[in-house]
DNA sequence: CAGCATCCAGCTTGATACTG
DNA sequence: CAGTATCAAGCTGGATGCTG
């Protein structure tokens, strides 16, 4: 091969998240960002309303969830279903696309769950001598 | 148990990123972050000195390329070699965990990548919708 | 219940300049 | 080369109040 092996796997592919301008970027962020993932996650166990996924995912806002509940369903990873009822019911659930972004986050997340202990030795070790220097 | 299920997966692990107070957070997100899953993932490869990186990673500041680096240092996930050369030189690797880490995370990059043209169709119809409302 | 609009503090980020 | 220091600006995100 004659390319400058510019990038280590799948290098044929079109969307490259290491490029700046690429948009695969932007969905790779919205996927990973405080609050996609923790979102993703929460629905991975199945459909849920707003104000339950509300209190899934602790300490986010209102205006938060809502704004990332739009990017996801805008990405086309979780589906909104309306129910024009009184009171409304929203249900939030992830699409076949979402499920398998969700799995691969869940991966991520049990793997720094449970490694926190060494993560927490690391910064112990790393603070001291930093501290001491 | 009488717990009320509070998560699907891994009930009985000590840290739960769904907690607000849960320091796995911080690192699901130093992790996950904007520059974190690029730098680790541009690392995956081996090991690259500071403006290698900082070519790899198209867009990132010198500042904030430091400030990753210093975040992924510190929760163990890459180990910073420097000579005392003139001029210096610096290479940074991944650890043996952060290696599992940006596994996850490739896994995760290469399937965005991957369903993009899906994630692109997704938008556009649903900002065809949006829009005509 | 489900959500949008607005205001505003503050954290994040990017330039720029400087050091060893 | 490999960073650190500083500053301005902009985006993030929370609180509040309102609608259907």
């Amino acid at each position: 091969m004659d390319s400058t092996q510019e990038r280590p796997s799948a290098p044929e592919l079109p969307f490259n998240v290491f490029a700046k301008a690429c948009p695969s970027r932007g969905t790779l962020e919205h996927v990973t960002g405080r609050w996609g993932s923790l979102t993703l996650g929460a629905l991975y166990e199945g459909s849920l309303r707003f104000n339950e996924l509300r209190r899934r995912v602790d300490g986010v806002s209102e205006k938060m969830l809502s704004q990332t509940l739009h990017a996801l369903e805008r990405d086309g990873l979780v589906h909104r279903e309306a129910q024009p009822t009184n009171p409304p019911r929203v249900d939030y659930e992830l699409t076949p696309l979402g499920r398998q972004v969700a799995e691969r986050l869940l991966d991520l997340i049990r793997l720094v769950e449970g490694r926190m202990d060494d993560v927490l030795t690391a910064r112990e070790r790393y603070d001291a001598t930093r501290g001491a220097l």
